[in-house]
DNA sequence: GTCTATAGAACGATAGAC
DNA sequence: GTCTATCGTTCTATAGAC
């Protein structure tokens, strides 16, 4: 492996798991195992790598997306609300949101990609019911309910805080009588 | 104002625009106007500030949500769904949950204390409406949907995102007849 | 109780040999 | 293209005069 590609993989690590401005270039160095200057003669810095390192977190996590469902009605939508997820470690894209550095486009637009692939294929799941609610917004709370089911369960430090939120949308969804393809 | 009442107003105003790990001691100091030595005089470190600010935060939103409604079922809860928010800048205190330092309880339990405040309020106001879902998940359910939207808001740089996630959520909950009190 | 001055470590980034 | 060495700054915290 190359010493561009080990610093990418290293920073995709740390990213997911500290945030953007909790991880050094330091950090990214000696987890890549490459030296102190290589990291400035592959990037122009920090936010360099990071973009090149979201780019292709915001990739993978999309991928993972498209696997949680074969179909695209209320089967992504389950799918999508009831994967098991590691509640108190954090989205690991979206635990970036809140940090000031998301005014740098090359930190807010990756992480948006994300997004706007998991909304997309929402809204058009949420299209196939009938709800009388625009299927955006309900893209919206679906993705709104994940993030924010992290941030309730880290605060109380309680697990069960993200699945009672996306259990309780579930079955609110659910009791619009999930046109037909609910098995 | 003495000095220590000087660094905790400080801290509350770059603790909720700032984040905790972003903001210095030094920060506070300059802020406030205090001197350097000051702020270990009254404090024995920056986590230390931090939880007196914090608590003293938590105080002050728990109730701005008090004041959200007169009464305690469906005007409560599209009170809190429905108020105005700056969604790009993010939650005051929900902000700082995806931080490493919520490992640290000086941080965590006055952040919590905020939260199950409103926890608490929601889900009496949840258990007076008909939906056949625990009122406790539907609590967490508008909780995080708030904060998620702030996620999606700051990642989309669209303030529009979280209110399409509350006004989701709010038609959802209306949808199931809400208990006459409606007006 | 308040201040100025400064400690020792980590920060992001650069210099320059090989 | 990779490395070691180091720059100037900022970090959290402490020393010690007044």
């Amino acid at each position: 492996m190359t010493a561009r590609d080990a610093l990418v993989d290293a920073a995709k690590t740390l990213l997911s798991t500290q945030g953007y401005e909790a991880t050094s270039p330091r950090d990214v160095q000696a987890s890549s195992g490459v030296g102190q200057g290589s990291f400035y003669h592959h990037f122009a810095g920090k936010a360099d790598l990071a973009f090149a390192a979201l780019l292709s977190l915001a990739d993978e996590m999309s991928d993972a997306f498209d696997s949680l469902a074969d179909g695209d009605g209320i089967d992504l939508i389950g799918g999508y609300l009831n994967v098991p997820r590691d509640a108190l470690s954090g989205c690991r894209i979206g635990r970036i949101a809140m940090e000031s550095s998301m005014a740098d486009d090359r930190i807010r637009v990756p992480i948006a990609g994300y997004f706007s692939h998991m909304r997309l294929r929402l809204t058009g799941a949420f299209s196939l019911l009938d709800t009388g609610i625009a299927p955006e917004a309900l893209a919206d709370l679906a993705i709104a309910t994940v993030q924010g089911g992290y941030v309730l369960a880290r605060v109380t430090a309680d697990p069960q805080a993200l699945r009672n939120a996306t259990s309780a949308l579930d079955s609110l969804i659910r009791s619009f009588g999930a046109t037909g393809d609910d098995r």
